[in-house]
DNA sequence: GAACCGACCGTTTTT
DNA sequence: CGGTCGGTTC
């Protein structure tokens, strides 16, 4: 304890981080803007309570939004007191849940070594049990039906409740799916993402001495992101550190951005009244960006109307102007941010002289930043054209690339032989002579007697009906996951790997197979990985290093795997740059339909979460910030015209510097006009959009099923369906002409005529 | 059983 | 454009 030590650390807060720094006891909400330190004052906070007011580190829980926080976290205080927070727990939701599911597995019918099911697994599962319930996949999506489930889970709702809820059709398709994915879950010793949040609830919740043991373990609880929180993290908040209430939640509300995923904004904006003594802090200083960049965020944000309202202030000396940049195409517009960046690279300050830009910027200083992920092509082609390297993050994670998942599937099965979808994985891995049909027969079989499917295969009676080659290649199979079960309990993750690789031949499969250098090359990184896997860290739960190799591996995002020391442009969505920031700051394909999505235009709550992740994207940017969209842009293969997003309606003339790409000069229309004025201006001449600029306005013309139309090149037909909203409407036309038959158009660009006859 | 081919279809965002 | 599904062929 040592309060000189504290003093300096201290030093350099303003006020408002210095209060939320020295808060002790009682709740506390710590409403931080974008680039205010927050991360500085959450990491001082808990040196300070473990120095300063003598806290026992293992009393603390801190809740971070990305795993790589929590280790960033974890390594800034133990900088701060000089030593390891020894007992401390610092994770996302997911892996605290996880760790405490761990303890108390029996409690929520599942062992310590249970396995978590990815999406892909989850919609597995799902698939199996619509075919065995009679629900056609055509009528509801597999995907939606998780997506629904996972809506329920996340707000709580339970099996029995879903089922007395459930009114519409899909609601009375998704009921019986949900009731036998929990059944099928629990079989397989496994639980799903959303079952990381869900059942610590319920365990804390229908437990009272596991609630008490973690309320007396956890005094102090620290909540990052809190705008991001749904219902069930916010019950788990309420759960551990109601009692005690030493609950300091940081978020800003002008940054929630996952309602799509349940996340509920109220949490934020309401903490007050689930603490009802609860002190406020604002940080509103930003260390982090020039003035220009604040000014526009704060206008670009100035629209929403669910927010509490805040206003970033610099501490920096100007800089720049922001520049928006009109393109011919998503190409060109690609070509124009690798020509920028070859320009700014290197010389201080860029094509800008005068203005310190630091100098020798790099290309890790560049980001680029998109509303989705299909947005990177260009990007990656233009990047590569020019020689620089790039880091995508978050797009494909390392361990779903196939070779990856064929050996996780293995590995999870050795860990947990309930595990039906690595069953099913593994067996299928290296082709060995059993097929779909008899997996399906093994597992009618299976499910019959309520067995697990690696179970089954050694049940001479279960297998009897199989072929003959099916039934011996079963048992081999049986047997080397028994062989390697057994070889698991003595050698380490990476000798299991090297083990399981050379008896399935695993090289020599991947040598028939596409990118054989890629492959292997991954297979390797597996085995370098898997070698510096330990014990879990706490070393509390006796969690066996596969399991916790297993668990990380399903639990790590692109984001906490960046190597942000690479010299390399970065590329990600914005959702996954939300506390990052770069010096230069690209964010592409700023235009209707796209950014805002199309989905979100009639949808106010959606448009203003939206509008918060434009917010999100301006404030990454420490010193310059562009802004580009296209005329016209490659979507699902084919171009589409756009328009000027409308976010940028709202900026005044003047605050933004306005340029055009010269492709898009040579091609007609010298200068993109400012976009409020642009907004009736569709995207010009594209061959098949006669009258576009009658038709590109947000309200395609409406239609019903069933009307008759004309269109320019295919003749008369009727409307068999409709669907989408607003611009993305579309139609399934059935055309007179034979020839031409069934096609299916977007409204807005087909140019229809109505009343045909 | 497995490889191949063509039709279809959809598309936010991610723990 | 790219991934998936279903059907066909070896």
């Amino acid at each position: 304890m040592s309060t000189t030590v504290s003093r300096d650390w201290l030093a350099g807060l303003n006020s408002a981080q210095r209060d939320a720094v020295l808060h002790f006891e009682g709740p506390m909400l710590v409403l931080a803007g974008a680039g205010s330190g927050k991360t500085r004052v959450l990491t001082t906070r808990i040196a300070h309570l473990i120095d300063h007011h003598g806290v026992d580190p293992k009393h603390i829980l801190a809740v971070t939004f990305t795993n790589k926080a929590a280790g960033e976290m974890r390594e800034r205080i133990a900088r701060l007191l000089g030593t390891e927070p020894v007992g401390m727990w610092c994770g996302t939701f997911h892996s605290v849940g996880a760790r405490m599911l761990r303890n108390a597995a029996h409690l929520v019918g599942r062992t310590p070594s249970f396995t978590i099911y990815d999406e892909d697994d989850a919609i597995g599962v799902i698939k199996r049990i619509m075919e065995r319930l009679r629900i056609s996949a055509k009528d509801h999506a597999p995907r939606a039906i998780l997506d629904a489930i996972s809506d329920a889970k996340n707000a709580l709702v339970t099996v029995a409740e879903y089922e007395a809820m459930a009114k519409d059709p899909h609601a009375r398709a998704v009921a019986p799916v949900y009731k036998e994915l929990e059944g099928a879950l629990r079989q397989a010793n496994a639980v799903t993402f959303d079952d990381l949040l869900v059942l610590p609830v319920r365990l804390l919740q229908e437990h009272a001495h596991v609630r008490a043991q973690y309320q007396d373990r956890f005094r102090f609880v620290l909540v990052d992101e809190y705008q991001d929180t749904n219902r069930a993290q916010y019950r788990f908040v309420k759960l551990i550190g109601g009692e005690h209430a030493n609950v300091m939640v940081v978020g800003d509300d002008d940054q929630s951005i996952y309602g799509w995923r349940g996340a509920d904004i109220r949490n934020i904006l309401d903490f007050e009244r689930d603490f009802p003594q609860a002190a406020i802090v604002r940080l509103e200083e930003n260390y982090r960006s020039t003035p220009q960049i604040l000014d526009l965020a704060n206008v670009a944000i100035s629209p929403n109307t669910e927010r509490r309202g805040k206003t970033l202030r610099s501490t920096r000396p100007p800089g720049e102007r922001a520049t928006v940049v009109g393109a011919y195409d998503d190409r060109d517009e690609a070509d124009y941010i690798v020509e920028e960046i070859a320009l700014r690279r290197g010389s201080p300050g860029g094509r800008a002289p005068g203005q310190s830009l630091g100098s020798g910027l790099t290309l890790r200083d560049f980001a680029i930043l998109y509303r989705t992920n299909a947005q990177s092509r260009a990007l990656e082609e233009s990047l590569r054209r020019k020689g620089f390297a790039y880091r995508l993050v978050g797009a494909v994670r390392f361990y779903d690339r196939r070779e990856i998942r064929d050996l996780m599937g293995y590995l999870k099965l050795i860990a947990n032989p309930n595990d039906d979808e690595a069953f099913r994985r593994a067996v299928a891995a290296p082709k060995r002579g059993i097929g779909d049909t008899s997996i399906d027969t093994l597992a009618a079989a299976a499910h019959a007697e309520g067995l697990p499917l690696l179970a089954a295969s050694v049940r001479p009676d279960l297998v009897a009906s199989l072929r003959p080659a099916a039934r011996t290649a079963l048992a081999e199979f049986a047997a080397l996951i028994g062989r390697l079960r057994e070889a698991a309990r003595e050698a380490s993750v990476d000798e299991l790997l090297r083990d399981l690789i050379d008896a399935i031949r695993y090289g020599e499969h991947l040598k028939s197979e596409p990118d054989v250098q890629d492959r292997l090359d991954n297979v390797r990184e597996l085995v370098e990985g898997a070698a510096e896997v330990v014990a879990d860290e706490g070393g509390e739960v006796g969690l066996t290093p596969l399991d916790h190799f297993l668990q990380r591996a399903t639990l790590v995002t692109g984001v906490d795997t960046m190597d942000s020391q690479a010299d390399a442009v970065t590329m990600m969505t914005m959702h996954n740059a939300k506390g990052l920031e770069f010096p230069v700051v690209f964010i592409a394909g700023m235009e209707d339909g796209l950014f805002p999505l199309s989905r979100a235009f009639d949808d106010p709550p959606m448009l203003e979460e939206e509008r918060r992740l434009f917010y999100v994207g301006i404030t990454r940017a420490e010193q310059k910030l562009y802004i580009t969209h296209a005329r016209s842009r490659r979507r699902n293969g084919e171009l589409m015209p756009s328009i000027p997003s409308s976010f940028l309606g709202v900026i005044p003339p003047g605050m933004l510097e306005e340029r055009s790409t010269m492709k898009l000069r040579a091609t007609g229309r010298s200068v993109m006009p400012h976009p409020s004025a642009a907004s009736r201006r569709p995207g010009a001449r594209v061959s098949f959009a006669p009258e576009a600029d009658a038709e590109v306005s947000q309200d395609a013309p409406r239609f019903v099923k069933g009307e008759r139309v004309r269109h320019g090149r295919f003749g008369s037909g009727t409307i068999a369906e409709l669907s989408g909203v607003g611009r993305d409407t579309k139609v399934t036309i059935d055309f007179d002409d034979e020839a031409v038959g069934r096609k299916r158009l977007v409204v807005a660009y087909a140019g229809l005529e109505r009343g045909w006859d």
